[in-house]
RNA sequence: GGAGGGGUGGCAGAGCGGUUUAAUGCACUGGUCUUGAAAACCAGAGUCUCUGAAAAGUGACCGCAGGUUCGAAUCCUGUCCCCUCCGCCA
């Protein structure tokens, strides 16, 4: 959520800037909105004061009211119930608009309405030469990946991991827990899966991409299409101590999305799917320390494709292609040479306090000081799946068995997927 | 699921219709004292809103939402969460 005061204090920066995101927004409807509610607040204040004044003289006196104050008294009652409904409902009418305002752009951040304004700002290895199939066929092969079976359980985009395939998943996911817990600092977490009304709110998924999202009306818990919405609502209404900044959390779960907007593309295998195994970062830290934060993660996540011998690149997101929550997102993409295509692994981001106003996350950055609002990061590290499309793709040799990355032999036990 | 108990400031913990301006203790901040520190003593200190250039002041906040009342932390209703016991169950 970005201030209010900040919006209406300089109502055109806010405009053109989100105009970059592609979001009209509407200054008059908030400007009003607030000055009603300012004047109420003030109205309301003053007949409270005077409430508040005849009550403390009948207690001080330590008499009966007398028939003039009681009907004064009711009057003033019910003026103050009017006008605290009428405030009430302007607060609501403002904060439901603010929650639909996406975050504003880094200056840093290119200028661009869609993908085609991206900046591919590093790249490691070469993609071409690579001879290879699809993952889907290879799966298929050797009976580790089992589409029809995920499609005969839960339906289209769901998928069965089987024997080798499962062994596979669960050892670069523990490895990578283990890099990120034992090299890089974080805390590991296991967060629940479903969450309330208030964290999706928190995050940004709400109130804007209900769509997206598996949801039990009856009990109204969301199921979580990433780790960074429980992990950003770890101190939701919490006052931070300082010296614990910055904060850097990381969790394995699954990811559940229901990605019926893109029906029709990448259809086949598990590129993109509706349940997926994920191992998210998460940071809090101080304001404008986001940059630094932001290079280790990407350092963080491009040391993983690295050490698993992946050809990646480094994809800087112009305001247009920016998720609704960020302010600056790198994307990292891995070769896959059986599919042809580079494969989105990794979504690194900075939402600054975009997510912690939300929330109500604060910390005090002095004894005495007032409280201010800490930025968040987030950034996969891996997501599985795609991760292990690139391995599957990349490791296959001309028998059809697959070599596995040297890092993982540790966790799987083993160097190689045989062809049966 | 059944029965009972409870949610009060950073923490502990009183208050159960009007001297609550939320006691008291711990922790915290400033000061006095001291060579320095500790101890002691004195003072201060929360979050948010509105008015204001500021100083300052108004108002709201005792889990949350309603209600009763001239007046609610205190009474009533609903709701959420926590604890104990029983039942059920990975």
């Amino acid at each position: 959520m970005i201030s209010l005061e900040k919006l209406i204090s300089s109502p055109d920066h806010y405009k053109n800037l989100l105009f970059l995101k592609n979001f009209q927004l509407d200054v008059n409807l908030v400007n009003n909105l607030s000055l009603d509610r300012k004047k109420f607040i003030t109205e309301s204040d003053s007949l409270k004061h005077r409430r508040n004044y005849v009550s403390k003289l009948i207690g001080d006196q330590k008499r009966k009211p007398t028939k003039e104050e009681i009907s004064e008294m009711r009057l003033i009652g019910d003026k103050i119930k009017n006008i605290d409904q009428s405030i009430n409902s302007l607060e609501v009418s403002i904060t439901n608009y603010l929650l639909t305002i996406p975050n504003i752009p880094d200056e840093d951040v290119p200028e661009g309405l869609d993908e085609s304004k991206n900046i591919e700002v590093k790249r490691f290895g070469e993609s071409t030469l690579k001879k290879s199939k699809p993952h889907w066929e290879i799966g298929s092969d050797l009976e580790i990946i089992d589409m029809s079976a995920g499609a005969s359980i839960s339906g289209s985009r769901f998928y069965v991991l089987r024997g080798y395939g499962s062994r596979l998943q669960r050892a670069i996911s523990s490895w990578m827990l283990d890099i990120h817990v034992d090299k890089n600092g974080y805390l590991e977490i296991d967060p629940p899966y479903l969450v309330k009304r208030d964290t999706m709110i928190g995050s940004g998924n709400l109130p804007k991409f209900e769509e997206n999202l598996y949801h039990d009306t009856e009990t109204d818990l969301w199921l979580i299409p990433t780790a960074e919405v429980a992990l950003n609502a770890l101190h939701q209404g919490q006052i931070i101590d300082p010296l614990r900044l910055p904060l850097k959390y990381v969790s394995r779960t699954p990811s559940f999305r229901k990605e019926h907007t893109a029906a029709g593309r990448d259809v086949r295998g598990i590129k993109r799917v509706h349940q997926f195994e994920k191992v998210e970062m998460f940071r809090y830290v101080e304001p404008n320390h986001d940059e630094f934060a932001l290079e280790e993660m990407i350092e963080e996540a491009t040391y993983l494709c690295k050490e698993l011998e992946l050809v990646y690149r480094v994809i800087k997101l112009c305001t247009g292609d920016l998720g609704f929550q960020s302010s600056k997102t790198y994307d990292i993409e891995v070769w896959a040479p059986g599919s042809k295509e580079w494969l989105e692994v990794s979504s690194i981001s900075t939402c600054k306090d975009f997510q912690t106003r939300r929330n109500n996350t604060r910390y005090r950055p002095k004894i005495g000081s007032n409280t201010k609002f800490p930025y968040t990061l987030n950034g996969s590290g891996l997501a599985l799946p795609r991760i292990l499309i690139a391995i599957l793709e990349n490791g296959l040799e001309s028998d059809g068995s697959i070599t596995i990355p040297k890092v993982l032999v540790k966790y799987t036990g083993w160097e190689k997927i045989q062809n049966k």
